[in-house]
DNA sequence: TATGAATGAGCGTTCATTCAT
DNA sequence: AATGAATGAACGCTCATTCAT
């Protein structure tokens, strides 16, 4: 039956995961990836065909999680700025919150010119654009509401994601603090005093 | 004479810079930092001790240059604001805009749980802190003088630090694009339209 | 079948003999013992963690051989003084034989100080006493049934196996020489001529 | 003046046999042997062509004292015996004592094919084959006066030696215990007891 | 399909030796 | 003569990948 094989392959997944998260790429050996998952350090090449692929089918596991999360936040009767506020509490909350993820998604993990990044690149690079795109599509629709201003909504959605990592990075920081609102605050608002010159880069109207 | 030696752990430091920027620290093999440092593989370990140290002395070495960056302009007569929005274009414009630097001085660039990580963070977390703290004084003053609302400066400057990060990944994406001001507005202003709940959070008055 | 294991080990364990005798264990490349043992370098660590693992299964096995050897010769029916002489001679036709065991057996084949002395002392030095005092008991018990005189039992197990040493030495030195007994003999007899002060040293009756 | 280069020459080689007597030769670093004599690692090639050159001018040196002992006690107007006795305690209260000078003299203490092994073979051997004359002569000169048995000169000389040796590691293994005499007396008078075989293996009339 | 023993290219590091000063 | 910075060959060990079972 095909549901076997997705099992196993999600268990070297999950297996990789805890790898990956605890020692980085280059420090995860396919041995304990394979004996995490309960399996021969060959079953696993039957399921990736090189130690990139499982990086690769990590991310996109995890990234596959993450959009289903926003297209399912993204399709609630709430305003944009809440949806926003959802998105952020329910990643938080979720995969995500794993002290490493945020690294193993950072395209910096990994290596560079190497012909290897280029894999990563073209698979991984898509899937985060997409989830910029669903969250630039939040933005836009927040303008277009007049909930936000008139900003550039893909710049928007990048300050949003690296808002959400530099929570996630303070968290990670001072384990067993209680998440801050205060970061994703300042991305709604700022940190200008009122009448102290928003506006002021000529930006707005 | 003694400079020959600090010229030489430089060239050492420029070569590493290169080769860890285009692919990775754990990519980058001594033999090829050697090379384009114009030395034999064993003088490298004449400057360092070993590998680990190479990214050590050459994130001491980024750090130190940005940090006196910094001191330069916080000591500048202009508003805290200013102060940022100078920081924010000085380092863009210097060694910082290098793609991969941002992943250099990302703790994620290099392993977790390793003995080696250790180092790495006994040495670089306090130089990374050293910035943060910077940037918080200037959130700090920014307060103090009603020029920014009452944010929690750590945060602010975490923020912040994560923005110029987004704007350099930005850039690195559509290179040749001039610097957009529109991360660095978003940073002081947020997305929130004016009168838009503002303060919603209950953080502020 | 797990036979495969011991006898692989085994392989790799006569060509680290060979390559050790021949040149001595800081002048043996894992490299040349893989080759020998017709497999290659990264088999060898499968079966010993390191290099000096490998000297040290070397000196157990070797040691087990001799010591079963002694242990055979020690249950026959026959006098202390020709059980000597049987272990000499079996020894002396055994793997024992071969030109440069001995060096291999010495402490002084290998470091000092080194940490990795330390493993060897740990292990060796204990094998070597086991072997010591096998010979003393036979001694000890040619002095209970008045064989021997009143010697030390544990002087005279090291005076024992620095003849032999002796005796392979100088058959070293002169190969293809069929194996002289003088040495054996001088061991029992020593060299003083009849009534010229046996006793003398005031240790005699 | 000449003088000062055997004084620099003798400098290192004492150096060198601290280092080698304490780590062994492969553990020993040309730097270190510089260092503790007080020059530049270059200066010692102007003393030595190489490594292996140290090691031998290091052995040359402690034979030469050896041997000087040696002749010095030869022509002392005393009987054989008397000899080998003082033989033995100078050589043991001198040089010849410390711990690791047995192994450094030992052949074992090097490599054994190598082609440096060929220099080793070379220049020591003779230098050993020398005391071991030595030592035989003076047997022989016991035999033809009436005070040893007709037995082989050089094996006995070979056994004197083993004897010494064996003396020397159980020295070492138990330092701090005053030297004893029963290794030296029973290379004298043997393990046998009175009229308990002695000759019978028919080697003696 | 699953296994895990075997492989061997590759890398960090050491250290004897050289040579410009 | 003396120095010590520079060299680079050499080696121990790792680990992604393969393949016979």
């Amino acid at each position: 039956m095909k549901a076997k094989y997705a099992e196993k392959r999600l268990a070297i997944l999950k297996a990789a995961f805890a790898v990956v998260t605890e020692r980085g790429y280059s420090d995860t050996k396919v041995d304990e990836v394979a004996r995490r998952a309960g399996v021969a350090k060959g079953t696993v090449y039957l399921y990736f065909k090189d130690k990139p692929a499982i990086y690769i089918g990590l991310v996109d596991w995890l990234l596959e999680q993450a959009l289903a999360t926003t297209a399912e936040v993204m399709a609630r009767p709430i305003s944009p700025r809440r949806k926003l506020e959802e998105l952020f509490s329910t990643w938080a909350s979720g995969v995500m919150s794993s002290p490493g993820v945020m690294a193993l998604l950072s395209m910096e993990n990994v290596n560079q010119t190497n012909t290897v990044m280029k894999r990563f690149k073209k698979h991984v690079l898509p899937h985060i654009m997409e989830m910029q795109d669903a969250v630039a599509g939040i933005v836009k629709q927040g303008i277009e509401q007049g909930e936000f201003r008139k900003v550039e909504p893909r710049a928007a959605a990048m300050m949003y994601l690296s808002a959400f990592r530099a929570e996630l990075m303070s968290a990670a920081r001072s384990p067993g603090a209680r998440p801050r609102e205060s970061v994703k605050e300042l991305f709604f608002c700022g940190i200008l005093a009122e009448g102290r010159g928003r506006r002021a880069n000529g930006k707005g109207k």
